[in-house]
DNA sequence: TATTGTTATACTCTATAACTATA
DNA sequence: TATAGTTATAGAGTATAACAATA
């Protein structure tokens, strides 16, 4: 169609956007150096509860070995913990230390005082719109 | 606001499916190894004719060092050209060569293809507001 | 034989700061 | 002094394939 350009290339902006700005800010919080997918995984981690790597994978449509990476990382650092399946040997399921979910709070904050910040010009009724449009997809 | 965190989460996973199929199909159209950044930079020269590299940064809104690396890269396979500015010695303006832009419409076709097909669940009505909100941020 | 998760490797993209040259 | 662009370097994120263990 006529606009896809404009919707991949306006997309792509935007996210720039929010990534430098997310960094710029994260910079002092991120003391134990998780960086921004690190954050991301923990909030996914938060709002699926124990999961396992694949839903977590799945989840955030990233790679399953890039996920085996960050969680070892992440374990190490003592934001999350892993346990093997009581039902399948194969499947390990991840949740959050007391460190991690402290940290969940923080993130949430960050993330929506840079959204809102990004999407200040936007009207309420627009930002409802978008919002709506990306959950539906 | 309440639903930040909704919005950057599902942008996230919206990009990462439009980047993961771009990257399948244009391993093998990307004949001279030019990647997805190399790929924006062409449709951004094409979009803004002779352009500074400063413009070009901020179109992108990537770093400046990087557009110099990227520039130099496909300067060598000759995809774009670079020439003095004549009213000012520091400023260097940027255009595509005869194979620069035959690959433009290649990208732009690949682009509009992946596009069309992750937003193809969206009604129009949908799909015409995003493209709308996304123009006006 | 298929699935879950791991290891290893190469590559792309990004952040930062120090630098040159023109203005 | 400020701006346009470059160089150098370290780090984060990604793609791919081969692998072990369990189902």
């Amino acid at each position: 169609m006529a606009d896809s350009y404009e919707i991949a290339k306006n997309m792509d902006r935007l996210m720039r956007r929010i990534d430098a700005a997310l960094h710029k800010r994260a910079a002092a919080l991120d003391t134990d150096k998780i960086g921004q997918l690190g954050g991301l995984v923990l909030l996914a981690i938060a709002e699926l509860h124990p999961v396992t790597m694949q839903d977590l994978v799945r989840h955030l449509g990233r790679d399953k070995s890039q996920m085996t990476r960050l969680v070892q990382m992440m374990e190490l650092k003592g934001v999350i913990a892993r346990t093997p399946s009581q039902t399948d040997g194969r499947v390990t399921l991840l949740h959050l230390t007391e460190k991690g979910c402290a940290f969940v709070g923080t993130i949430r904050a960050l993330m929506s005082e840079v959204i809102d910040e990004v999407l200040a010009p936007l009207p309420a009724k627009d930002r409802a719109a978008l919002a709506r449009i990306l959950s539906d997809i």
